[in-house]
DNA sequence: TGGCCTATGTATAACGA
DNA sequence: TTCGTTATACATAGGCC
């Protein structure tokens, strides 16, 4: 826990093993004191150790003796009950654990994918190595793009005709590509780092379209590996 | 522990006692679980809480019923020897600071000594205010300083004569007035700041017994509380 | 109430004497 | 081995939903 992260499992190296079961130990009890005096309640704690023939023992002998009759007195079955057990306990932290990984995995995917599609807007050429998670992804992410720069112009539109200017003629839109897509973007993604030269773009619009027809099927696309989860975006495309 | 130091006491608000007692609770379980795995050796923990009749055990109830039974197999004064309670933790505790406050009174009073001697030196008139026991110390401190004084001076006499010289009269050495003093001085003391004009030294070298004869019993000294402690000096003097 | 966040206090792994 | 020290990782009090 300290000058390197510990790796959670049996030290192999007596000495080390001792020195940290010694350090360890004093470092719980403290915990298990402090618990009890800050919150005002019963607790002991036994520990058996290779080192000693005798369990050590919190908070006394006869401190440990009145919380154990008080747990012995309890049937058995109530001693089972709403009790933490180690795989209850082991339970929520591996979700614990699962829930960060997805979260960070979800991040990676999105710059993945922001990287992605603005070296195809650099290149302006065909995509090589893209495989159809990725293609259902970029397309999720090019869309909510494409729809955050409308509702922009569509602002941009209203403020003009509100300032009492003469009519002009609708806005170019640009068209979106991708149809049947649920309207429950919120457009959160496109907030940040979104400075695309329009005008660069429009010749573009439909490069996506282009890209699934067929156009280029002789490229070598790497098509989706069933254990391969993006799990980015909601799965709704292609399935 | 954070954002500000908590003081090791019964936390009286409720809803703060409790989320701090959930958080310490999980905390404590995360410790004990670590140790066991790091370690490799059995453990059990029973935690009692106001927030739910049963008690919150771990491993598991069986994990705790053998270490239980493991432990109460034992004869009961096997039991009560060799164990951590929580008197020996905290006397473990106490221990360790009364140490350093011993340590640091030590210092203080070498401090103290030191200031006083050269508060005579430099004022060259009686002492005020000054009770048996400083006087104690104070004379051990001086009797040391005579010490390397004469050690100095027969180095240098030797030197002298090595180099081949007419043989000079025996050295002025400084009486030791203070007698029956162990010869365990190391005058480790006398090497800092020792930086005296001998020759304003001379006419006092027996101020101690001056002042100790009688000479000035009319100074309202403070004699010895039987209360205080010195315990700076190796008590040998005036006992 | 219950989770989440962050600034800080603690615990402790590694190392040196 | 057992201290003491130092650099880091971890635990968690106090806020904010």
């Amino acid at each position: 826990m300290t000058r390197k992260k510990v790796k959670l499992a049996f030290i192999v190296n007596d000495s080390a093993r001792k020195a940290t079961f010694k350090k360890r130990k004093k470092g719980l009890l403290k915990k298990v004191d402090e618990l009890s005096t800050l919150c005002g309640i019963d607790a002991c704690a036994i520990i058996y150790s290779p080192y000693d023939p005798q369990p050590e023992v919190w908070p006394s002998p006869l401190g440990v003796q009145q919380v154990l009759s008080k747990f012995r007195r309890m049937p058995e079955m109530e001693q089972s009950k709403k009790m933490v057990n180690q795989e209850s306990f082991l339970r929520q932290r591996i979700a614990k654990s699962t829930e960060q990984l997805k979260k960070q995995t979800k991040e990676n995917r999105e710059k993945e994918m922001t990287q992605l599609m603005f070296q195809y807007l650099g290149e302006g050429n065909i995509m090589h190595n893209v495989n159809m998670l990725d293609l259902n992804d970029l397309a999720y992410l090019i869309d909510q793009y494409l729809k955050d720069i409308n509702r922009r112009i569509e602002l941009l539109t209203r403020e003009s005709q509100s300032q009492s200017q003469p009519p002009m003629p609708p806005p170019p839109v640009v068209k979106d590509e991708v149809a049947n897509v649920e309207e429950e973007g919120q457009g959160s993604h496109a907030q940040q780092g979104l400075n695309i030269n329009m005008d660069s773009m429009q010749p573009k619009e439909n490069w996506f379209v282009n890209l699934m027809s067929g156009a280029n099927v002789d490229q070598p696309h790497v098509f989706g590996d069933a254990n391969q989860q993006s799990g980015f975006w909601p799965n709704t495309f292609f399935h």
